[in-house]
DNA sequence: GCGACAG
DNA sequence: ATCTTGTCGC
């Protein structure tokens, strides 16, 4: 292998048929690890009273390099919603996409986000983090969101932008339909299996948005507390630290104090722990 | 051949 | 995911 890098040439190609295998048996054994109601105080209290902390995990890509990506992890004060938090992390992605098989491209390089800050600074770890990607809504019930929960053993929300096709749900049509009938932020309707199990929510997150996101379970909280406390989160479409994460793409070497509007007020952790090697310009 | 395909 | 300008609307 090292002379067909010297040689510039790529490795031997596992068929991806058998990785897929390996995969889909590594989901369903990490899936014995998952669970799915609410296991914090916080969940069930009026207003989620000892909230504090939430998160936001994200993977932004230089345009022509599907390898390399800025890994990012945000803190974010509830229920203010400021930024307490940031970490980026250039990093080289070993999987490849692969629709279904999310987890194991991206949830490795997040968890170790979370365990940086674990390690830095727990007293600052979020309380639950908001993924960009499904949870128990898809085809395994087992996604990113699942995926990364089990691995950082916190409570985690998957929150996609693009409704997946999970089973044979229902027509386009009719959930088209559905969506149509959402009047304003905070409705919304479940998206449930052939058999009557509900994966997930579509939720009309703003009332500015005509266009649903989709909402499920990760890992130690329930659909319903999912819901509200995304809802909750949520100033535009995107909840607020999915939405923050988007925000410092690109940044990794600016600090904080020159961001819009910068430090509202001083702050206990630091705001940038690991640097980002890729300049500037060269992202976006 | 055509549609689907989280990020 | 990323590439991109304007445009329509509140």
């Amino acid at each position: 292998n090292d002379l067909l890098q010297q040689l510039g040439l790529e490795k031997p190609a596992v068929p991806q048929e058998e990785v897929v295998k390996q995969w889909e048996s590594e989901q369903a054994q990490l899936k014995l690890q998952l669970v799915e109601g609410d296991t914090e105080e916080w969940q069930t209290a009026p207003g989620f009273a000892g909230l504090t902390r939430v998160g936001g995990v994200d993977l932004s890509f230089i345009k022509g390099d599907d390898r390399r990506a800025c890994a990012q992890l945000v803190v974010l004060s509830y229920p203010e919603l400021e930024v307490l938090y940031e970490d980026s992390q250039m990093i080289d992605l070993g999987a490849p996409y692969i629709a279904g098989f999310l987890g194991f491209r991206e949830a490795p390089c997040l968890a170790e986000a979370v365990h940086r800050l674990e390690q830095s600074d727990p007293s600052c770890l979020p309380q639950v983090i908001f993924v960009d990607g499904n949870g128990l809504f898809h085809y395994r019930e087992f996604g990113l969101a699942c995926h990364l929960g089990v691995l950082a053993g916190l409570p985690c929300i998957g929150v996609a932008k693009n409704l997946l096709q999970v089973d044979g749900m229902e027509d386009k049509q009719e959930h088209q339909h559905k969506i149509s009938l959402l009047q304003k932020g905070g409705d919304s309707f479940p998206l449930k299996t052939r058999s009557g199990r509900v994966l997930g929510q579509a939720l009309r997150s703003s009332d500015k948005s005509t266009k649903p996101i989709y909402v499920s379970v990760g890992h130690r909280i329930s659909l319903d507390t999912a819901l509200r406390l995304t809802h909750a989160c949520c100033k535009y479409r995107v909840p607020e630290p999915i939405r923050q994460v988007g925000a410092g793409k690109g940044r990794g070497y600016r600090s904080v104090s020159q961001r819009e509007g910068g430090l509202k007020r001083p702050c206990a952790f630091p705001l940038i722990v690991s640097i980002s090697r890729t300049p500037v310009s060269t992202m976006r």
